[in-house]
DNA sequence: GATTATCTACCTACTAGTAGGTAGATGTCA
DNA sequence: TGACATCTACCTACTAGTAGGTAGATAATC
């Protein structure tokens, strides 16, 4: 993948997480990368691929994410706070994450593409419930709930947190707050 | 408004729900309800006025709705219970709440329509916030956070679960544990 | 080294199809 | 007769995608 297809994924990234998949077209896209139209389709064949390309690649990215989070904080409780702190950011700059918003448009996904979002949840989720498990077993975190739905709860809420964002002025103050609260809930009583 | 008008916004608000703003035409609603599409034209003059007298007509519903919870429940704890109910109701049918969903796109909506999504969310914490704040002084809840982002916490996951629901196997039953914990995190520990 | 062929990365010009929207005729009641 | 409701037939603007071509870099052959 040469330098002008990141470039595409790029300005596509941004235009999915601002306007979501229906709404976002290869005018836009060739507009700010400054192609044609028509030579979007040299790189990817079509719209599907494109998008199924973009999944991909934010997934591998966010792993590698997740990875750098695990290497620097020993601790899960931090870890915890650290892939808070990752939502807190697109919030901030008032993007939602990539497959919270295509979640929000699955019944209009290519199949391939729906297959992409599904493989990110999973991922996500099993990322958290091993983080609580483990956090658990050493006495640093104490979940009050199966492991498993602590992080379904833990997910639900920071995309939910980036979704009302856009409509209400739930500040990033407020986001922290409730950050805190969620770690808490979690974290044993001193 | 008519009989037709009704149906009309039945059917869209079904569309919506399930596929976004961007994503339902006239067409869909057309073939749905059994007229032509020029024919929407004469109750709703442009997608724009349709969407906003869809918004309208949802939140005087909501509102109507979470009047009759106060009505039947004199308990705030059996209130907030029956609000998350709510949620879990459209989650079941995995269908989003219309101005969560909308919310996702809210980037490409007409202005008037951002107007009424925001009043929703705007009136939902209000009415949420006074619950708790209810609660709160008669001792029937214990708020660890700020009334205000209590709410905001409660509505972000429950808008969050019913987004994710749709791409990972969050189930219903997930939901109600994840209500439960919500729920126990500001009642008062027996 | 020059010729030939192939590849990369783009272009212009077009397609079929769909979007929301409009004008004006037609039917259907009270 | 007149108001209401729906129709047919159309429009413009935009969508993803295609056909066919081109300049220039790279590789293969003589």
């Amino acid at each position: 993948m040469n330098e002008t297809a990141q470039q595409i994924l790029d300005v596509a990234q941004n235009l999915v997480r601002n306007r979501g998949y229906s709404s976002f077209s290869f005018a836009d896209i060739s507009e700010q990368v400054g192609i044609r139209k028509a030579s979007i389709h040299y790189h990817f064949s079509s719209k599907e691929e494109l998008t199924r390309e973009l999944v991909k690649r934010y997934r591998m990215a966010f792993q590698q994410t997740l990875k750098q989070i695990e290497r620097s904080n020993s601790d899960p409780q931090a870890q915890l706070r650290q892939f808070l702190s990752l939502y807190r950011q697109g919030l901030s700059q008032s993007q939602m994450c990539l497959c919270g918003i295509l979640s929000a448009e699955m019944a209009v996904l290519p199949a391939s593409v729906q297959e992409g979002v599904r493989a990110f949840f999973a991922e996500t989720q099993t990322w958290l419930q091993t983080l609580i498990e483990t956090g658990a077993s050493t006495g640093c975190l104490q979940p009050r709930l199966p492991p498993k739905d602590e992080a379904s709860l833990l997910l639900a809420s920071v995309q939910g947190a980036q979704l009302i964002a856009r409509a209400s002025e739930a500040s990033e103050s407020a986001f922290d707050r409730i950050a805190d609260q969620l770690l808490a809930s979690i974290c044993p009583t001193p």
